[in-house]
RNA sequence: GACCCCAUCGUCUAGUGGUUAGGACACUAGGUUUUCAUCCUAGAAACCGGGGUUCGACUCCCCGUGGGGUCGCCA
């Protein structure tokens, strides 16, 4: 089984793209196929290096991984459409010789005048077939005066028939279907040429695909056909849709993987997310590591309706995998957003034996100058682990911890619009007197300490007027970890600050 | 418009002739709780319409309807 996963660098990786990729893959390593990744870069005007960069980058940060392909070759290469016009040219060639294409010189002017007319009279709109029976002298004049031409394939009439993988029989009339053109000259080929021959070339056997390129399939067998080619196995996936059901693109805000990536989507998310966007296992599993996905996925399971792309699931899923995750790691992948700190990167060195590099094991907090250790930042983290939705939220969420001055309304601290100014007195005595600075010994002190102050201003069992205020002057938000959590984190010397700055 | 594809809660979907039509997200209510989350419990919520076939259709067939995709010297 050889598939493969051929993008156009005319853009980066995006929500479709990086489904289409996954499928691939997902398939071939159930399988133990082998996946190709072809770069088809025809369109020289719009394909762009870093595109394919781009591309190559984010599919490697997925996990999604292939055997052979422009970075690290294969025995059927080169990978890039562009590398390959020797190839092409020798099958342009024969199907000129062989009457199964020709020249066409009309001018894009004539062709999009014809169309227009074919439209306003309500006509399928298709080439007149003009330079079809074009003599060869006539030809041989015009190729000598150089005038500008391309070549198009000559349609036969006939019934197309292919079994698809997913949707079973398709059948296409050929009549409806015209002299596709098929190169810009004999060494470049246009997109269904191209792809034609590659496939073959590249000794493909299966084609996984998204159903809008399902009108592109008849013509690639016409191809095959004309060529002598054999015809791989097609399968047409589902679009994806944006929540208005139109097609997803970027007025559906964010479609590039990148652009997820930043906003701090864990990949694990992404790959459950994707997966699910027209498969499922038909059970009630959900929650699905790329693992176990290689081990249940089939086509049989893949969806033939179109799936909308709903972003409400997404931060579920990537709450969900947050939480799932060990703290030291989130730590590490929530550390890029906090722009309060910056890194110390110490002058000694990992030995050898342990790779050598420099080692980063303390954290500066750029506004005090003081110094944090990891383990101290996992600690702030781990506050928030259950709230995170996406990382990039952490930056806003913490700042409280790395911020000099907190600056709030003094009218926050009031806890059902009581003033506040008792509670804080009674909260700085007792914050004094604490010794042990643990949180187990502030959870018990605090908590006498507000149950007692709700029965004295008859409030029953309402800790809210001692720990609203205490949250607010810690924090200066009207949301966030527990407070009692966040003053063992703080540390006496800092809570103590807090608490007197909220009195003034 | 032509061709092709598709059709179960708002969304993702399970279901392959007989089910109280199941799950998840979102939503609502309640519980836990100092806030926000998490967590737990409960609830509301669907077979596009019409004809067949059948003892019996969400399931099979046909016709509508609706939605989507494609109609480039882009891919």
């Amino acid at each position: 089984m050889r598939l493969r996963f051929p993008p156009s660098p005319t853009g980066v990786l995006h929500i479709g793209n990086a489904r289409t990729a996954l499928f691939n893959f997902l398939l071939v390593q159930k399988e133990k196929g082998n996946l190709i990744l072809r770069i088809e870069d025809t369109d020289q005007e719009r394909s762009k290096a870093s595109f394919e960069q781009d591309i190559v980058t984010n599919l490697k940060w997925l996990g999604i991984e292939w055997h052979e392909g422009p970075d690290i070759g294969g025995q059927y290469g080169p990978y890039r459409q562009s590398e390959r016009e020797e190839i092409y040219k020798k099958h342009i060639k024969k199907l000129i010789s062989e009457n199964k294409a020709y020249y066409c010189f009309c001018s894009p002017e004539e062709l999009n005048a014809e169309k227009q007319y074919q439209m306003s009279i309500g006509k399928p709109t298709q080439y007149s077939q003009k330079c079809r029976s074009m003599s060869q002298v006539e030809i041989n004049q015009k190729l000598k005066e150089n005038q500008p031409f391309i070549i198009r394939f000559k349609t036969p009439d006939k019934e197309i028939k292919f079994s698809d993988l997913i949707r079973g029989e398709i059948k296409f009339d050929t009549k409806l279907i015209d002299d596709f053109a098929i190169a810009k000259s004999v060494e470049k080929p246009l997109y269904n040429l191209a792809v034609t021959i590659d496939d073959f070339e590249m000794k493909i056997s299966h084609i996984l695909r998204g159903e809008d390129l399902l009108p592109n399939t008849p013509k690639q067998i016409l191809i095959q056909e004309a060529l002598g080619f054999t015809t791989p196995l097609y399968g047409h996936l589902p679009v994806i849709l944006g929540p208005d059901k139109s097609k997803l693109s970027k007025r559906h805000g964010a479609t590039a993987i990148e652009e997820y990536k930043n906003d701090g989507y864990l990949k694990e998310t992404i790959i459950n997310f994707l997966a699910f966007l027209g498969w499922n296992p038909g059970d009630e599993k959900e929650i699905y590591s790329i693992k176990e996905l290689i081990k249940d996925f089939s086509l049989e399971k893949t969806q033939k309706s179109a799936a909308i792309f709903n972003l409400e699931r997404l931060n579920y899923l990537n709450g969900f995998y947050i939480r799932k995750k060990d703290i030291s790691e989130l730590t590490q992948l929530c550390i890029p957003y906090l722009d309060l700190i910056e890194p110390v990167i110490a002058t000694e060195q990992y030995p050898p034996a342990y790779g050598g590099q420099q080692l980063i094991h303390n954290y500066k907090i750029k506004e005090t100058g003081e110094t944090i250790s990891f383990p101290y930042l996992e600690k702030i983290i781990g506050l928030y682990q259950e709230r995170l939705k996406k990382l990039s939220e952490i930056t806003e969420l913490t700042s409280y911890f790395f911020q000099k001055e907190l600056s709030y309304d003094k009218a926050l601290l009031k806890w059902k619009e009581r003033d506040p100014k008792d509670a804080l007195d009674k909260l700085e005595k007792e914050l004094n007197n604490i010794e042990e600075w643990k949180f187990d010994n502030l959870n018990k002190k605090l908590s006498e300490l507000s149950l007692d102050f709700a029965q004295e201003i008859g409030e029953g069992k309402n800790r809210g007027y001692i720990m609203w205020p205490l949250r607010v002057a810690l924090t200066g938000k009207k949301s966030s970890a527990g407070p009692i959590e966040i003053a063992a984190v703080l540390g006496k010397e800092k809570t103590l600050e807090r608490v007197k700055k909220a009195k003034k």
